[in-house]
DNA sequence: TCAAAATCTTGAACCAGATCAAGAAATAGA
DNA sequence: TCTATTTCTTGATCTGGTTCAAGATTTTGA
């Protein structure tokens, strides 16, 4: 299972034998079933999650009582809330399994020991967070200037494999617009 | 100029005098004078910005023809279009000065020779990203949950100086709503 | 296998905010 | 200082998407 991640970091910098050893010392597995939470609102339990093989998602609860979906990883994407790792608030969302999911989990005080022993990590962790930020940013520019239907198209060009995976109503969430638009949507195709 | 660079630096891994002095050779200062571009949308010029004095922004055209608002910066934070850096498309976003701005350029190949010399540095921009891209997972809490009277409020608590350096139609647009809405919600206070 | 739970669909009424337009006020440059 | 440009305001109209509700369908677990 370690091995997912390990080939994840190999194709930005080389880890020799040793090093990987190291590595999954502080690295934890464990597998999540459906519906099951990782992360709950308000914990202070601060971690990094890689998913082997599942899907996760991120989100929270509006003022109004209703999900907004914030993310989702499937296999070889981390996960994380970054507020609370940054700033040391407790957590502003929830990461729960949408399906039945292997995860590896990196826990804030083993990253800090774990990039002590193996500076050479930063480098990779910084090409993580380089990408994932450029994402949120091309995010934006959808969510901005894409209309409903627009949004759902490009989404559906672009990870035809989620569609499948996840309820509509969660995709619905993540694109910034009700589950009931998503179905006439749908219902016009 | 670059002493205020070094500082924010120092904040997070110390520099002695000879790596403070190899870190000034890869970066080149400049001014910009108000409403100049530092980047345009379609260039290949891939470059990480530091604002020493003065205000940037960040945007983009949308399909309708209307500028969107992606990001500001101010004194001491950095500015960049990632998804030219991490991926080799050319710019999606224009960074503008909104004022007079004194600016630290660093350019990718010369981020990656830097950090090639002076691997610590590694962390800083891990870090810097790290705080980059929570401070964005919060704002789309703000984007999804905040009706847009909320969202003017928080943002004025939050940066008040803002609020005064910026055109009303850039936050509007900042904020996600129109510059004729945000005024009729300035006359309502 | 079958009942309970979760998810999806469809209609009708509604609304937050957009758009268009045109004038007022503020700012900047020569 | 004065004019051109930029920014802001306000009214009137319009609309993409929401909300509420209730039934239909699909999925799940014991």
């Amino acid at each position: 299972m370690i091995n997912s991640l390990i080939d994840h970091i190999q194709k930005i910098i080389a880890l020799t034998t040793e090093e990987q050893t190291l590595l999954s010392r502080y690295v934890k597995q464990q597998e999540f079933s459906k519906k099951e939470h990782l992360l709950t609102q308000g914990q202070k339990k601060t971690a990094l999650y890689f998913v082997v093989q599942g899907c996760l998602r991120m989100y929270f609860i509006k003022d109004n009582g209703t999900e907004q979906m914030v993310q989702f990883a499937i296999d070889n994407w981390w996960i994380a809330d970054y507020t609370t790792l940054d700033q040391h608030k407790p957590a502003q969302f929830y990461i729960q399994a949408v399906e039945h999911s292997k995860v590896l989990i990196l826990t804030q005080s083993a990253q800090e020991e774990l990039l002590e022993k193996l500076p050479k990590l930063e480098r990779y962790f910084r090409k993580i967070l380089q990408r994932a930020y450029a994402a949120s940013q091309m995010r934006l520019t959808y969510l901005f200037d894409l209309s409903a239907e627009e949004k759902y198209n490009h989404f559906n060009s672009r990870f035809p494999e989620f569609v499948q995976r996840v309820p509509q109503y969660m995709l619905a969430s993540y694109l910034g617009f009700s589950a009931e638009l998503l179905s006439r949507l749908r219902a016009k195709e």
